[in-house]
DNA sequence: GAAACGTGGTT
DNA sequence: TAACCAAGTTT
């Protein structure tokens, strides 16, 4: 039964997969590159991602050598910004620490930034050929489904045994083929919300087809809370150049250029932005406040408000947090896609 | 071990 | 339309 579970699949996966630029090389630095970028990010969304970083970096050795603003730059509307700063200094230690080589089994891989379980597991298999299981969100899906475990996979513990079952059902000699159409599977046939069971290779001995459980499967308890923001960006316009600061850590966007800006836990009327911007900054002019743009995260609503001012204020020019850059500059810098969504309808 | 981290697509 | 989901990792 093992048997024929690993062998349908990795049938199917050989007469149905997606021809994808990262499945046809066995060049870890593009492999590893691929894995950072589609994690928690859908193929279409990737793509031009890893386009633009082969042609930038074409190896792990020019990665390393670049400025990391323009890694984050490159990065620049992917989100999940850690993942950049993760990459490049993970390239960095390859080409230092493992003389420009990726290690080549799951427990090295697993030291480097940015590598946990599944990306090590992933770059194992498809670069070296070791059979080490990858457990993601479609490995959770497939395996819930056709095996109907109930378990809560929103629990760290949980990897374990779904890791478990698929280390069981791993072909020792053709590990790539099966984790990748594992994945496949899920990707395609056997989605969260209109899976297509008349297609599935699995479909026969599947225990959730069986007892039409498939909506029911995979269980993932956790409830992600929102929460609000309210945003009130200042722009400070010296001449032609524009203040911009790079966020701190600990939040969002962190090391992205915005502008400076006034952050409430309630909406401000317009009186209540005003005399807020006259508690901070006493001699600024309001030129024109934006209407509310709201911006949604998948942690956090976010309203945020464009307020234009005039900063012949000495305090505001020589703040050390803000820097003024041409237009020109600013367009190089790494932003936020809230801000350059504004700045692209405002100035560019 | 829970919470934080982005953005875009889908239902 | 609000909620969920996507080739997860870090703290």
């Amino acid at each position: 039964m093992i048997h024929s579970f690993s062998n349908l699949l990795i049938n199917w996966y050989n007469n149905n997969q997606r021809d994808l630029p990262w499945r046809n090389t066995s060049d870890p630095y593009k492999i590893w590159l691929s894995e950072i970028i589609l994690q928690q990010t859908r193929v279409n969304q990737g793509l031009p991602y890893f386009n633009k970083f082969v042609s930038q970096y074409p190896t792990v050795q020019d990665l390393a050598l670049a400025p990391e603003d323009e890694v984050m730059r490159l990065w620049q509307g992917l989100g999940y910004y850690s993942r950049a700063r993760n990459l490049h200094e993970c390239a960095k230690s390859i080409v230092k620490e493992y003389n420009g080589k990726f290690p080549d089994t799951y427990n090295e891989l697993l030291k480097l930034k940015g590598i946990g379980k599944y990306t090590a597991a992933a770059i194992a298999s498809f670069a070296f050929g070791q059979a080490v299981p990858v457990v993601d969100g479609n490995v959770f899906r497939v395996l819930a489904r056709y095996f109907d475990i109930s378990e809560d996979i929103a629990q760290p513990k949980t990897f374990t045994q779904f890791f478990n079952v698929a280390n069981e059902l791993i072909p020792q000699n053709q590990a790539a083929s099966f984790n990748q159409a594992l994945m496949e599977l899920g990707a395609t046939i056997c989605t969260p919300k209109k899976f297509d069971c008349g297609n599935c290779p699995l479909a026969q001995d599947c225990m959730a087809r069986i007892h039409h459980k498939q909506s029911e499967l995979p269980v993932k308890k956790k409830k992600i809370k929102v929460k609000n923001r309210y945003l009130y960006y200042l722009i400070w316009l010296n001449g032609e150049k524009l203040a911009m600061k790079k966020r701190g850590p600990k939040d969002i966007w962190q090391g992205l250029f915005d502008f400076d800006l006034i952050e409430s836990k309630i909406a401000l009327s317009t009186e209540e932005i005003f005399e807020e911007v006259n508690k901070h900054h006493s001699n600024a002019e309001v030129v024109e406040i934006s209407e509310p743009v709201k911006h949604i995260l998948s942690h956090q609503r976010l309203e945020a408000v464009f307020i234009e001012l005039k900063s012949n204020n000495e305090k505001i020019l020589n703040d050390s947090n803000l820097q003024y850059y041409t237009k020109q500059e600013v367009e190089e810098l790494p932003k936020p896609r809230l801000i350059e969504n504004y700045l692209t309808r405002k100035y560019f």
